[in-house]
Order: C-alpha cells, then structure tokens, then sequence
DNA sequence: CCCCAAATAT
DNA sequence: TATATTTGGG
C-alpha cells in the first residue's frame, strides 16, 4: 500500500481531500476544508478502483473536454477552463475523469494539483474492493475545487487530481492527496519496493491497480511551470518551486524530477531546432537557388524540380501573407494534446487572442504518438498560430535564465520559444484549402507524415554549372542525416516554428515564395493528391 | 539541497 | 519500444 502523505499546508486551508472511491461520484473536493487538521496528514484513498480507472494518459488530455474548449488554459485560469477533466470515458464504460480544479491565480494557494489526476500509490490493498461499478474517481485535491461543477457532472464519476507519492516525507505531505494506504506496512513506502504485481496505473480497470507515480497532469504542471516562471532562475530550485506551486503534495523530490525532465526536454528541442532550422535553411537556401537558376532558365530547374523543395517552414514563421500564401497543412490531427506537460503553460493570453487571421498553422503539436487522440475529443482549438503575434512569447525565464540553458538559448536563439504552448488544436483548415495540400508524395527514406511535405532527398535536381549555390547545397542536404530529418520532422510537429538561430540569417521566405510565384511555380506541388488528411 | 545519470515502471 | 518517473550518487 502506498501511503501517501500528504502535505499539508500550513496557510492553506484549503486542501482538498480526496476522497476514496467508494463514493462513486461523490467527488470530493472539498473546498476549504474544514477539514481535517488532524488528518491532514493522510489521506488514504482506498479505493483502488478509482485510480485504476482513471486514465491518466488521458489526462492530458483535459482539455479537451473542457466546456469552454480552452485547452490548455493557463496557470490563470478561471474555473471553467481550468477543468479539465478528461472525461474521455464515456459514460457507458468505466469513466474516468478527471477533472481538474481550479487553479487560482495563485500560486501559492494553488491548488495544487488541480491537474493532477490521483495518482496514488497504492499499495496495495487497499481495497480493492472497490466496488463501484464503474466508477472511479478520484479527487481532487484541490482545495478550491470549484470547478467541480462540471466534472461532476460529467461522468458522473469525479476525479480527482491530486498527485501524491508516496514519499515518505513528511513533509510534503500535505496535499490533499489522495493517498491512500495506509501508512504502514511499509512505511516508506516507496514505490519502488514493492514490486508488486500490480501496479498500474493507468488505467485499467481492474481493480486493483493505481498509479504510483506522480501523475503531472497538465494542469500540474501548468502550475510547475508558473512556478518555475515565477522564481525566475536563480530560485528556480525544486524547493522554492514547490512552495510557489503550494502544492503540497509534491515532495521536492518530485519537483526535481519533473524539473529535471523538463530542463532535459527544452534542451533536447533546443538541439533539435537547431538542427532543424539549420537543415531547413539549407533547404530553404537551396530552393531559393535553385528557383534562381530555374528562372535564368536552366535546363532541369522547372517549376517540377523546385517546387517540391518548397517546404513549410519549419525554421521560422512565415509572415502571416505567406503563411496565408501556403499550402493548408494536411489534415490536422483530430486534437492535439499537450506535449505532455512539458509545455509552458501559455499564459494568459495568448491564446485568449485568437489571431486574426485564421491560417491553419503549417505546423501541427505534437500528439504523443502512443496515445491514441480520442475520437470524441476533437474540440476546436484556438489556433495556435497566435503565436506569431503573440507580443512576447511566454518563455519561461527561469528555464533560459537558469546558466546552463541560458547559453544554450542564447546560443541558439531560442528565447521566445515557448516550448509546449503548442498544444493548442490547430483549426482544420477549410476544405478548399485541404485540397491545396497535395499529398505528401511517398519518398523512400522518408517518413510519411501528414505534416509536412516530403522532400525527396535523391531526386535533387542536379545543381547548374553555373550555380555553385545549388551545388553546396545540395551536397549538403543530399543526404541529411537521419537526425536532422528527424529533428526537422519533429520540430514540425512539435512546433510551428522555430526560431532561427541568431547566427543564421534565412533567406526570407517571403523571397523565396515570390521568386517561385514569379516563375509560375505552384506554391505546392500539384501532384500529390490530398493525403487523408486527417487520416 | 540541487543536479545528473541510471534504473524501473508504465 | 518509448517515455515518464523515480531512485541514487556526487
């Protein structure tokens, strides 16, 4: 059984505590409790069967759901959005949902895990016993769980989000996690001795299984993110985050972890851009080349040849009449989930700001491969691509200030990249526009994606005597490394674009796409036929 | 206490 | 298998 331990804060009352399943729906958030000082130090959620079913991969799912159809909404948020519970389940089946409390503006009395989706440890036993038929639920621990509302309705099952470890410190404890075992056995309880069996976390029904990690659920870590903005690098350390997140039921242990990963992610897309953006430019370089050369009017260089080097611009944002000049993005993917958590949340605003112009954005977030989008969630999102206007991306600061990650940034010009904004749902472009989009042509080596245009490494078109340009270029590009295409790739799918390094000085797309429209050339490939789209 | 790297679980 | 999270060490 996996104690948790929560956390109790000392100001906040507010805690909310979890409440074991049995109660079917009952969710509890309980708003300020009253509650429980005495408890405050454990919770136990007993209920095994809440948590199995919860889905925590769905979690991030959240929101979707969310009535207002805000996705992600930021740390701010009001109640509604920050719902988010993911009811993915429908109610016939087991149900899980999540939702999400309310985030209060403030960090500190944050509720914590507004997001978080019980995790619990368990333990075991607990009871498995859970005999709710279907539901589970969690709680939530928010302490302001206003937004109850809708969850509750929603699936009627509750949810909870409270992430809890197990750990044994007391000190974190506190949250008003759910936790749930008792405290016992095995004391520490950590997770990791037991191997038992059952484990599980995600999940599945049967009873008995739940999660033992800290589940960070977007809204979690939304907080995180808020907090770690907030500190601002130099405090940016586990300990002061978890007081600013005031979610109690992190252990800084946690908050390490997860700052840890997070540190990792932005420096893995930051190299990833890189590479992206420098493949991209050759790529980019190369076209303006070669639509030079086909405009002198040299042999091989039709509009055929060039044109299929026009790529979405993956370095950079095309100006918004570029953007709309482009060729539709293929069908965007049913929803997109956030990148994980690893996303800032965005703040405020941004996506408060629906941009003007509704341009598909050429880029689509990225949805975790393993997780199948579901169906039913497909919520039109505010298109992403706000982005481009947004006055001045939210990065977090703390993340680039921090020394190591502040060179890299600098290096690499990454500061406004607002790494997991990206969740938004890009708008699925009308369908004149899909018809635009030809189908990615299948290329050998290439991986077939919806996102973006393949571009056929081998069949460069063979670079003019004359155009020593073309000829760099396409040495260099023939055979980009696996890794740069997959960066490019994933930086397509992570996100809309990136911006270039400062060192680098892109031929402007706009050059490129007028010098090509002056020579008639199609801005998209005429041949592809449409790929599903939205396969 | 924090960061890094590895191990483990999901 | 990949990813996420946790655990352990410096």
């Amino acid at each position: 059984m996996l104690e948790v331990s929560t956390l109790r804060s000392p100001n906040k009352a507010d805690r909310a505590a979890v409440v074991g399943d049995h109660l079917h729906h009952h969710v509890v958030g309980f708003p300020a409790p009253p509650a429980t000082d005495e408890d405050d130090d454990t919770f136990i959620v007993d209920d095994c069967s809440l948590l199995d079913y919860i889905d925590f991969s769905c979690c991030d799912v959240p929101f979707f759901h969310a009535d207002d159809g805000d996705i992600l909404p930021d740390l701010e948020v009001d109640p509604t959005d920050e719902l988010l519970a993911e009811f993915e389940s429908s109610p016939g089946d087991e149900a899980r949902t999540t939702a999400a409390s309310t985030a209060e503006s403030e960090p500190a009395a944050a509720d914590c895990c507004g997001g978080t989706k019980g995790d619990v440890k368990e333990d075991g036993a607990a009871d498995e016993s859970s005999p709710l038929p279907h539901g589970k639920k969690d709680l939530d621990q928010l302490d302001e769980v206003e937004a109850e509302t809708t969850k509750e309705f929603k699936n009627g099952d509750d949810e909870v989000l409270s992430a809890v470890t197990s750990e044994d410190s007391p000190a974190a404890a506190g949250c008003d996690a759910k936790s749930s075992a008792p405290p016992a056995a095995e004391g520490h309880s950590k997770r990791k001795a037991s191997s038992s069996p059952t484990t599980t976390t995600t999940g599945k029904n049967s009873h008995g299984k739940r999660k033992v990690k800290v589940d960070w659920t977007p809204e979690l870590h939304r907080r995180f993110v808020q907090a770690v903005e907030q500190l601002g690098i130099d405090k940016a350390v586990p300990s002061r985050i978890l007081e600013l997140m005031g979610i109690e039921c992190l252990t800084r242990h946690n908050i390490a972890s997860h700052l840890q990963k997070y540190r990792s992610h932005r420096k893995h897309l930051m190299a990833r851009e890189a590479e992206a953006v420098s493949w991209t430019q050759k790529r980019q370089m190369y076209t303006a080349a070669a639509a030079q050369a086909a405009a002198r009017g040299e042999p091989g260089k039709d509009a055929a040849g060039v044109a299929p080097w026009v790529v979405p611009t993956i370095g950079f944002p095309p100006p918004p009449h570029v953007a709309a000049a482009m060729p539709a993005p293929p069908a965007a993917p049913p929803f997109c989930r956030p990148l994980h958590v690893w996303g800032h949340p965005t703040p405020g605003g941004a996506e408060a700001t629906p941009p003007q112009v509704p341009v598909p954005p050429p880029l689509l977030p990225v949805w975790p491969r393993h997780l199948a989008p579901p169906p039913q969630l497909q919520l039109p999102l505010p298109a992403a691509w706000a982005h481009h206007r947004h006055p001045a991306p939210v990065v977090d600061p703390a993340y680039w200030q921090q020394p190591q990650y502040y060179n890299v940034a600098r290096k690499w010009g990454l500061q406004p990249v607002t790494p997991g904004t990206p969740c938004l749902q890009p708008q699925m472009p009308p369908p004149a526009l899909l018809q635009r989009f030809p189908a990615p042509p299948v290329v050998p080596g290439m991986v077939p994606h919806p996102m973006y245009i393949p571009i056929p490494p081998q069949p460069l078109p063979p670079p003019s005597p004359g155009n020593k340009l073309a000829a760099l270029q396409l040495q260099l590009d023939a055979h980009p490394s696996k890794e740069s295409i997959d960066a490019a790739i994933g930086d397509v799918l992570v996100k809309p674009w990136l911006p270039l390094p400062l060192g680098l000085k892109p031929p402007s797309l706009d050059s490129v796409m007028s010098e090509l429209h002056k020579q008639g050339i199609p801005k998209v490939p005429p041949a592809a036929a449409v790929s599903g789209g939205a396969g």
